[in-house]
DNA sequence: TTTGATAATTAGGCTAGCCTAATACCCTGT
DNA sequence: ACAGGGTATTAGGCTAGCCTAATTATCAAA
């Protein structure tokens, strides 16, 4: 029998805890994270991912499937899900108050939700009053593993003619985050979709009040919206 | 000749700044810090420290002197103060603002300190007001690296029948901090030293409220006092 | 001056994570 | 049914940091 099960876990390392959030994202519209999907992510060669899947998968923190993929246990589902947690609360905190521009939170989050403690970060969310979401409008899981899975679709895909209201942006590259902040394009907004040119052409949309963005379709890949009914 | 000057100098890993921390405290006094004590305070064999001493000299960090001990070159001088920085704003910033217990806040900092930027650290520093000293009454060194050096005599060997101000305390052990708090031995309290037992004995004291306690003496070796002349 | 205790260093090994090169597997298109 | 391209894995190596055991240097005391 396989010894997957230890009592006393190790805490696990920072490159742990950067595998499990890659498999987290890539599995969450269900499926299996491929080698290659998650090398890619963390910017390695693929035969450290299948090196490190080993290991993971002997600690019971994914379930691999050779030359398939790899799935979160739940076990391994509820230390991504922490941090995230961590990364999002974060982002949050140093936006609100410490007045970090909300392009350059991401990195630092990276380097931070490694190293914070479990009740910094509940400090931290007390002091914001438990946000829901962070500041480019991801959802944040509780502390106990829950977080929303709301279905979205993107600008670059959403139906023309229809309203949305944009709910979540892509949280990497400061400078296409101070562009979308410099447009007006920040979670929250309603937008009406008027028309996108053909052959994967740019998105026309108007702001509430009245002025118009055209948004090409590599960015509106990465604006996440809630369709609305009402005009 | 030796290449102990690289331009794009790789950053520092962690492990290097616990070593390069080290030194300068052991160093504070003058002298040399030796490679036991350096293993001692890290907690680390003493080869892993002969190690890291080859290392850091070639790097122009330290200056090694084989069987003496080590200290450190302007640069390594340069990059301690700026972790006792880190340490120290971190160490406010949780008292100040989570509202940590100022037990707590040690170990803690001591795992954020390598992961935060400067620029946070700054951000912290101005909502704190640029403190000068931390919770435990130790200088913060300033952005540019210049540290406040005053000369302090223990609790345990401050003049019998004089007056000291408490200046700082070690900051380790949540439990003594405990301690010191209930005990209204906290930085900045006056104390009258009324007299000292005989063989390392434990040291009395009376505070201006007309209260005593009585201080062993490993305690009194880890209060940091400045004498004061007046009454 | 020699000896012996203590401290420092060298020798040699281990793990986590990364890499490149070589090999094995899977699946699609013919 | 199978050949080939693409993806995954295995093999083998490297570095940072740690370890223990063996060796060497230093210094104080006899």
């Amino acid at each position: 029998m396989s010894a997957a099960i230890r009592s006393p876990q190790p805490p696990l390392t920072r490159s742990v805890e950067d595998y499990l959030k890659s498999v987290f994202h890539l599995t969450s519209q269900g499926g299996f994270a491929t080698t290659s999907d998650i090398a890619a992510m963390l910017e390695v060669a693929p035969p450290s991912v299948s090196g490190m899947m080993k290991r993971l998968s002997e600690t019971g923190l994914i379930e691999h499937v050779p030359y398939r993929g790899v799935q979160l246990t739940p076990q391994g589902r509820r230390a991504a899900l922490q941090m995230i947690r961590r990364h999002r609360i974060l982002e949050s905190y140093l936006t609100s108050k410490l007045g970090f521009d909300w392009g350059d939170v991401h990195v630092e989050a990276e380097r931070l939700e490694h190293a914070v403690s479990e009740k910094l970060i509940e400090r931290m969310a007390d002091a914001l009053g438990e946000p829901r979401y962070d500041p480019h409008g991801a959802p944040i899981p509780t502390a106990a593993g829950e977080i929303e899975e709301a279905e979205l679709v993107t600008l670059a895909e959403a139906d023309v003619g229809g309203s949305v209201i944009l709910q979540e942006v892509d949280d990497e590259h400061p400078e296409r985050l101070h562009y979308l902040a410099e447009q007006g394009l920040t979670p929250g907004v309603r937008l009406r979709v008027i028309e996108r040119q053909p052959f994967n052409g740019p998105t026309i949309v108007r702001r509430d009040d009245g002025t118009t963005r055209v948004v090409g379709q590599e960015l509106g890949l990465l604006l996440f919206c809630r369709p609305t009914d009402g005009e």
